[in-house]
DNA sequence: GAGCACTGC
């Protein structure tokens, strides 16, 4: 497996690229000296382990449990005609680290109403602990919801677990995302994403289907997560309280369906969960993952894309065969990385190995990301360089050392007092949990090795976890989405509380759309627009476009905004040939106009030719079928909305821009801005100046009025998703928002 | 002339 190597590379001096850029020395002391890593000695940082742990449960602080080793088989299997395979996946389930702990779990979790399991990667807590309770019959008729989320992750943890059951997906073990759902009257346990569930709320205030709720990966504190926790807070009080009083209880109506919450979360900040819900018994589980040896660099490195090209090719020299993965913050970095190793890498002497550099970051084409996924040709080592995107949402096989730049990028909603506010999304660094989960992703397979490029101290400094999202977004869905089951945000128990600055922008946003009065209630436009599951600035806009007969563009439009993916690829190779293939589509009105061009083209395209020349067709024009393919199923889900709320979904405007226009007006009224004499654009609510973003049509043309999906501060104030917009216009919105 | 982490309904 290992091979030799050399101890120095014998890389030249010369310096390609702009970046001032310690270069490797040529001879082997000095390398030596250049070496940026010390050993970690004595304790390794919080989560690691020198070896792998056998599993066992403990409380801390608290009276220990006397653990009961389990046999192989749990008596909740259909045993009859069980085959070898699942012979096999029950020795696996009875071999994780919970499994030993199995009995006292289920005592704790009968005695308690709330329990907060703490559980590293490996423990197998999500997989097991709902199938525990199950057999315990602890969910007496009712589901057992295991909330994830991410959608792949409720998938397919279901569908591991329908294995081990060895029942049919979509039986008694089911799962409910958008756009897929799989379950049925017999299900007993539904994994589902966390938006689900909130959704769920709406139509049943006290989600009276489930006796037991597991709020899985809390620790990630999302914002739907958090919704949840608040009001299942107030549900379980609701649904347990009339319990204790005795006599008083019978007559409630659900005071015989009493909810069991379950808070699954990694080890840090397991007390914040624990005083939220007074009285919730803490339990620990320990996880099982190879070792990972963690290294710090010996000084802060300020260039860490140089950091990091060092260090890789010090990895690549003296360790043996296995795949580098390392963090960074962006494309921008990701794409300037790749470039220097590449020379590098093309100047290595013949019997080494060689190097297969993989680039991974979200708004990558799909083919060029999962290019990681393919095993390395023999004596190639696989160098993939991504964004966060590996860190949660994908694991890379293979992967035996990491490289940690300590950085990654974060959005924040900075909210205004005005109403609305902006987005930044600026490079800053991450916090331990983060810098834990990265080095973990070198421990999948086997022993690996984490390097930091950053000093222990920086580490300790780091924060333990990153902000609860509630503190850091736009609140005005949630908001309204809270208005609708007759909540505040204000009000509402909440483990942490937004700004007030934030609570009121939201407050102010949403008057401004009509969908609360001034008695901050909200509205019949309000209740529609909460109906659609979309952004509220777009909900107002389809319930405009019933007045201006362009439902049919307005959906069209509003489906491909909000589809997770992008809809232009980037490549910046070929930046020239994309730009060229877009003029096709360009509508002089903007961005807005220039989507619905592309998904009229495409629907073209769909009607008369097969999947693969669709395919074909996108990729000729440099257009990510996955968003078109992704916002057709949007597109579904939003006419079934307007069926729903009486707004004809085929009604169109033709080839008429004006009515699309206006319609966004009515969401976008927040977000206009008008020219100044000296070229730039001012907002109309708010004093920014903003910048109409370069990856926009209308970039560099001057408009007298522009309207703009969202404001992003990275080294300006850019506008993106612009469309211009009649001054005429400005003025009618403006009469109708006094009124 | 200049750029965009990740989710979710």
């Amino acid at each position: 497996m290992s091979v030799a190597v050399k101890k120095s590379p014998h890389f030249n001096d010369r310096k390609p690229f702009k970046r001032p850029r310690p270069s490797f020395s040529q001879n082997v002391d000095d390398e030596r000296k250049r070496k940026i890593f010390v050993k970690a000695n004595g304790p390794l940082p919080n989560g690691f382990h020198k070896s792998p742990v056998d599993g066992h449960l403990s409380t801390k602080a608290r009276k220990s449990l006397t653990l009961k080793e389990n046999g192989a088989s749990s008596s909740v299997l259909s045993s009859s005609g069980a085959s070898s395979k699942q012979f096999s996946l029950q020795e696996q389930r009875s071999k994780l680290p919970i499994a030993k702990g199995k009995d006292a779990l289920i005592r704790e979790f009968q005695a308690h109403d709330v329990t907060v399991l703490l559980g590293e990667t490996g423990s197998g807590k999500t997989t097991q602990v709902p199938q525990y309770l199950l057999e315990s019959g602890l969910a007496r008729d009712g589901m057992i919801a295991v909330t994830q989320p991410r959608k792949v992750a409720a998938t397919s943890l279901a569908t591991r677990v329908a294995a081990e059951q060895n029942v049919t997906l979509g039986t008694s073990v089911g799962y409910s995302v958008r756009f897929d759902e799989r379950f049925s009257s017999e299900t007993r346990i539904k994994y589902m994403t966390d938006g689900m569930i909130v959704r769920e709320l709406m139509s049943d205030p006290l989600l009276s289907k489930y006796s037991i709720i597991i709020v899985d990966e809390a620790h990630e504190r999302s914002l739907r997560t958090d919704l949840l926790i608040a009001n299942l807070k107030t549900i379980q009080r609701q649904r347990n309280g009339s319990q204790h009083v005795k006599g008083k209880g019978k007559d409630r109506a659900d005071a015989s369906n009493p909810l069991k919450i379950i808070i699954m979360s990694a080890t840090l900040d397991a007390e914040k969960f624990g005083r939220f819900f007074s009285g919730a018994k803490i339990l620990y589980v320990q996880g099982r993952q190879h070792p990972v040896k963690i290294y710090h660099s010996s000084q802060g490195q300020l260039d860490y894309v140089d950091a990091a090209m060092r260090t890789f090719f010090q990895i690549h020299t003296d360790y043996p065969l296995g795949d580098v993965l390392i963090f960074l913050p962006g494309q921008e970095d990701i794409e300037s990385l790749e470039k220097t190793i590449q020379i590098y890498a093309n100047q290595l002497p013949q019997d080494r190995m060689s190097v297969l550099i993989c680039p991974m970051f979200a708004a990558q084409a799909a083919g060029q990301n999962s290019k990681v996924f393919l095993p390395a040709s023999a004596n190639t080592r696989k160098c993939i360089l991504a964004t966060n995107i590996a860190e949660t949402s994908i694991t890379i096989p293979g992967v035996k050392y990491v490289i940690d730049t300590g950085k990654c990028k974060e959005k924040r909603f900075l909210a205004r007092n005005t109403g609305g506010g902006f987005d930044t999304l600026l490079t800053r660094d991450i916090t331990q949990s983060s810098a834990m989960q990265r080095a973990g992703r070198a421990g999948r397979e086997g022993a690996g090795h984490c390097f930091r490029l950053y000093t222990e101290d920086a580490f300790k400094a780091m924060p333990l976890s990153a902000e609860p999202e509630i503190m850091r977004c736009s609140l005005s869905s949630s908001l309204l989405q809270l208005k609708c089951i007759g909540q505040d945000l204000e009000t509402l128990d909440l483990m942490d509380q937004p700004a007030e600055e934030s609570m009121k922008s939201s407050l102010i946003v949403l008057f401004l759309l009509g969908a609360l009065n001034r008695e901050k209630e909200i509205t019949s436009v309000g209740r529609q627009m909460a109906a659609f599951p979309l952004e509220p600035i777009y909900g107002r806009a389809i319930i405009a476009s019933k007045e201006y007969g362009c439902t049919q563009e307005v959906l069209d439009i509003v489906s491909i905004l909000s589809a997770s993916s992008k809809l232009f690829v980037e490549s910046s190779e070929q930046r020239d040939a994309v730009s060229e293939a877009r003029k096709k589509f360009r509508n002089v009105c903007g961005d807005h106009l220039t989507i619905l061009n592309v998904v009229r083209s495409y629907q073209e395209i769909a009607q008369s030719e097969g999947k693969s020349s669709r395919k074909e067709w996108c990729r000729r024009h440099f257009l990510n079928e996955r968003a078109l393919l992704e916002a057709s199923d949007i597109r579904d889900q939003l006419r079934q909305t307007c069926q729903r709320l009486g707004i004809d979904h085929g009604v169109s405007c033709g080839d008429k821009d004006d009515p699309v226009i206006y319609s966004l007006g009515y969401g976008l009224a927040m977000n206009i801005a008008l020219l100044q004499p000296d070229g730039t654009y001012k907002q109309t609510i708010g004093q920014s100046t903003v910048k109409i973003h370069p990856g926009s049509s209308l970039c560099d043309k001057k408009m007298p009025a522009i309207i703009y999906d969202e404001l992003v501060y990275t080294n300006q104030i850019y506008a993106r998703g612009v469309s211009r917009i009649p001054k005429s216009f400005i003025v009618t919105l403006g009469a109708l928002k006094q009124s």
